[in-house]
RNA sequence: GCGGGUGUAGCUCAGUGGUAGAGCAUCACGUUGCCAACGUGAUGGUCGUGGGUUCGAGUCCCAUCACCCGCUCCA
């Protein structure tokens, strides 16, 4: 039985030292974690078999290890920076992304008021008057008459909960306030002022802002696609995706060209660092096109909604190449075209996924649709992995992204290039990324087929993948009886329920669904029929069926199955021998036997050269087993008596549970055979 | 941001206003000839944090923090 939960997955790898919370000590910070020895085994190893397959087996692909940190022009041209640092509502009419401080600084002043309005009359104590409080204090007397600074001063004062206005009075400190933004709210040159609609804006991304924009009619304009339908319009977010540092000591505000010159950001991907690289790389080895570039490396993303364990992260690591091909028009008869070098890739890539164990059930090939395409993307396809629980996830997407970057960071791009990429001439680059091709005797910019995976993805997938609860034992005769005479009882109760559900004649006002409570009662009776073997699937259906552990009958029951199921079970990570953390695991049969512990460790000594090989004496020979199968050995020795009269030592498989009984001088043959070393 | 949930031993979790608990794990001694053996004993806790109610709070109330799930969002 594979996992059914994240939560099964995470509390293995919190458990057995996969992976554990990030700052534990200090309550955590959230999504953030860290790899233990075990994890990092894991991790290692899928991308060593990346690597091994794109980079060692390829004779057209060269690595790279470029710098986290790069010059900030570089994701000024790229297109990450302007698309990603704004407050943004996307309408739902067109799909478009608008700035929302933007979108405020176009309306006018009576519109900001009326915003103001319905913002401060809010009856609320939460953290947004507060916000209000702050901005509010920013009003100085120079820019106001002296009695409205005063009365936006006893307002601010008392969102910090230090006054108390007269309610009688509130409308007229509330009207002076907006008599104020009325005179100077949009005045750029206005420092003080500028921050309110900053403010606002930020204001609007923190709370429900559909109704307040459409209340304050900001968007009332029809050229664009925008209306003041609530309904048309997103909730806004600042989707300042990159993280952002400084290079040197700075201490200017935000903003200013002082901090700007310094700023910094943590790539958001790694593929940029390969753009950088491409002369480089082409030149120093010599590489004619079509060549590609591999590098797995962090990359740094402040993802406004982070979870599902590790699959989304603000902190991760990719596996990206960029392979650089010929563009359309210089490719001749015979040879593959970006469409073909597009395809091709993705069903290598989608071979890589499976060869290492995983299910073709479980692993689809999605095209994007068109307007979810990045801006440099002609065409991509997701490969995405079916998790426990959330369902179909990206785990690598293999991109076409033409000569959009590389055009992107050259100078004297022409002009008709630029304006079929939609991009700005570059005054920034010294550089100009294109390639002599002495076939065609023409210099082009490349265009570029980009598979770009998630390390730590994979490693989630392959251990969803990998995860199984199975039956070791039969379960004793009697127990399996008396489970299989109190399940009618279950069914009896289920059924009753699902007559009470279907009395409320109105679907959206009943509790359960009468449908999934009849799906639940034939699963579990087709279930019964086929005990012991299907002693999991009751348990399962029992503890994840909405509603099923208040039926009375089933407080009985389930935790003789929980127990039942619990002693008959191991948990087993079919991990394919590549990606095992842990490749050899070695046991004494008894650990006071100094002669074949002796041995046991020199086993050991042998392999631990070659490959993670642990000694375990701890525990009885079983639980040692079940230990290893747990985190995936694919291979355990044990030493014996008979060990000591003819050198030959038991090899237990982790999946078929087998043993067979081998020459210790057949050892090493035998695994590095096995792990194609 | 909204809604829901959780927070007690290293892990998984019980806990009815009245002495802080179990299983697993760890350590010690004994026992142990192949699939989670057993016995005896031991270590381990400011019950997320701060207030309050009470003679007495893990338990009730308020606040706060963190994490998880859902919604929104995710070039």
């Amino acid at each position: 039985m594979p996992a059914r939960s994240i939560e099964q997955i995470r509390n293995l790898c919190k458990r057995r030292g996969f992976v554990f919370p990030g700052s534990a000590a200090y309550g955590g910070l959230g999504s953030f974690w860290d790899y233990g020895p075990l994890g990092t085994e894991l991790l290692n190893n899928v991308k060593r078999a990346w690597w091994r397959d794109v980079v060692y087996k390829r004779d057209d692909v060269e690595g790279l290890d470029a710098a986290i940190l790069m010059s900030r022009k570089v994701w000024q041209h790229s297109g990450h920076e302007g698309t990603f640092q704004d407050p943004l509502v996307h309408s739902k009419k067109t799909g478009k992304p608008y700035r929302l401080d933007k979108l405020l600084s176009e309306q006018q002043q009576p519109v900001v008021a009326k915003l103001f309005q319905a913002v401060v009359m809010q009856p609320s104590n939460d953290s947004r008057w507060q916000d209000f409080a702050r901005v509010l204090t920013y009003v100085t007397p120079e820019e106001a008459k002296d009695d409205e600074y005063a009365l936006a001063q006893a307002i601010a004062r008392e969102q910090s909960g230090s006054y108390q206005i007269d309610p009688s009075n509130r409308d007229a400190y509330v009207n002076a306030v907006i008599r104020l933004l009325n005179k100077s709210a949009l005045q750029p040159e206005c420092v003080a002022f500028g921050v309110t609609v900053d403010a606002i804006a930020k204001y609007l991304v923190r709370g429900s802002s559909q109704n307040l924009l459409t209340s304050a009619g900001v968007v009332e304009r029809g050229d664009t696609g925008q209306t003041a339908n609530a309904a048309d319009w997103t909730e806004a977010r600042r989707f300042n995706l990159m993280f952002v540092s400084h290079t040197g000591p700075v201490e200017a505000a935000a903003g200013t060209a002082e901090e700007l010159a310094s700023r910094v950001y943590l790539r958001p991907e790694t593929a940029q660092g390969i753009f950088m690289n491409f002369a480089h790389v082409q030149r120093s080895l010599a590489r004619k096109i079509p060549f590609g570039i591999a590098q797995v490396g962090k990359a740094f993303r402040n993802e406004i909604t982070p979870g599902n364990f590790i699959f989304r992260t603000r902190e991760f690591e990719q596996m990206e190449i960029e392979f650089f091909i010929k563009p359309p028009q210089f490719v001749r008869e015979g040879e593959k075209t970006d469409v073909q070098w597009h395809d091709e890739w993705i069903k290598q890539r989608y071979e890589w996924w499976l060869g290492l164990g995983v299910d073709g059930q479980r692993l689809r090939q999605r095209e994007q649709a068109a307007d979810e395409l990045a801006h440099y993307s002609k065409r991509t396809v997701d490969l995405e992995y079916l998790f426990p629980e959330f369902g179909w996830g990206e785990v690598e997407g293999i991109a076409n992204r033409t000569d959009y970057d590389l055009s992107a960071h050259s100078r004297d791009v022409p002009e008709a290039d630029l304006k079929r990429l939609k991009l700005e001439p570059n005054s920034d680059s010294v550089e100009k990324f294109d390639y002599f091709d002495p076939d065609a005797k023409a210099r082009y910019i490349p265009w570029v087929i980009e598979p770009s995976a998630g390390a730590t993805r994979a490693m989630l997938a392959f251990l969803c993948e990998a995860y199984h609860e199975e039956l070791t034992k039969e379960p004793p005769q009697a127990e399996v009886e008396a489970i299989k005479a109190e399940t009618p009882a279950v069914i009896k109760n289920a059924q009753k329920k699902q007559k009470d559900a279907e009395k409320e004649s109105d679907p959206s006002k009943r509790k359960r669904d009468p449908a999934a409570i009849a799906a639940f009662c034939t699963a579990l009776e087709e279930a019964a029929t086929r005990l012991p073997q299907s002693l999991l699937e009751i348990n399962a259906l029992l503890e994840d069926h909405p509603g099923a552990q208040n039926l009375e009958p089933v407080k009985k029951l389930l935790p003789k199955v929980g127990k039942l199921a619990e002693d008959c079970t191991r948990v087993v990570l079919r991990l394919h021998p590549t990606l095992a953390p842990i490749k050899l695991a070695v046991f004494p049969l008894k650990a006071n036997k100094a002669e074949i512990v002796d041995i046991a460790k020199r086993i050991k000594h042998q392999f631990q050269g070659f490959f993670r090989t642990v000694y375990d004496d701890s525990a009885g020979i079983g639980r040692l087993y079940r230990r290893q199968d747990e985190i995936g050995t694919p291979w355990c020795i044990t030493v014996d008596f008979q060990t000591l009269e003819d050198n030959t030592v038991t090899v237990r498989e982790r999946d078929s549970m087998q043993q067979q009984r081998l020459p210790m001088d057949q050892l090493k043959d035998y695994f590095l055979t096995r792990l194609h070393m």
